[in-house]
DNA sequence: ATTCTAGTTGCGAATCAGTCGCAACTTCAG
DNA sequence: CTGAAGTTGCGACTGATTCGCAACTAGAAT
């Protein structure tokens, strides 16, 4: 994830907390993963990590937690372009968005953020008059140790 | 679609063709379909339309068919935004990439095509020395007419 | 501290999109 | 017209995600 450092620990608890959203231990556990993941997690690795935590954790309160901090945008939910199966990954939503490029060879994912994708987010706006929620972009292509 | 009627009738068909790809019944009752669709269709209903072209289609042939489109870069395969569940659209790859704004009251699908958006995958390019294969900009939100 | 209730959970069954193995069938080059 | 390679339908299967429901708990009100 770009600059993890600028993250605060329990923040994400936290700002459920503010939003009045009871907190769990099981939510604990997941919100923990979910904030000190260096990567990209599909829904059963978060499971998984979070059984280590707790071993309560159920298969369905991990997919309804996620359901939560999407809908409270504070994960976003990504596809990663398909590498492996059709599951999703997820990542803490920061402050600024990025774009993910999948590398359908050695399957690296390198995040990039870019005054461009600004600018474009902000031609969406006022050209086709669409107040933006979620704007994910994802390319899958060839990284520079890949492409032949 | 952007520009549909730059589309010509068969023109799948016969870019399979030219690849020396053998072509079937089946093959041609999907491809019409695909052409004709005047929204994003997913594989369900692809293969609904397409059995009324010919009710031998399979679902399996319908998956291997966009499969084999996919591989040849000839449709996009989009999530657009999972407004309803989590299957996939397809469509027609044209020319010019575009970029897909749903709109997460109505549903509505727009489209639009950017200058900007052919910057960013330039810069991505460029600066990130990233060969692009698929660029995929979804965008969920609220649409003219449903932002309050 | 105790009570109460709306919100949350685990469980197991269900759903749903997409995949696979395989034998039968087609396409199309020669 | 023939044969090999490519394609298909079928039905079983997978893997991700959802759901109903009874039991449980967080936290506000007492």
């Amino acid at each position: 994830m770009p600059f993890p450092q600028t993250e605060i620990p329990g923040r994400l608890q936290a700002e459920l907390a503010a939003r009045g959203i009871r907190m769990t231990e099981q939510r604990r556990a997941i919100l923990k993963v979910i904030e000190t993941a260096k990567k990209h997690l599909a829904a059963g690795q978060i499971l998984r990590k979070a059984q280590r935590l707790n071993a309560a954790v159920d298969r369905s309160t991990v997919y309804r937690t996620l359901e939560l901090l999407k809908r409270h945008r504070m994960v976003d939910e990504l596809d990663l372009m398909h590498m492996d199966g059709d599951g999703h990954y997820y990542e803490r939503k920061l402050a600024r968005d990025h774009i993910h490029m999948a590398c359908l060879r050695c399957g690296k994912i390198t995040e990039f953020m870019s005054e461009i994708f600004d600018s474009l987010k902000q031609q969406l706006e006022r050209d086709c008059r669409f107040s933006i929620v979620v704007a994910r972009l994802e390319v899958g292509g060839y990284c520079s140790e890949c492409r032949h």
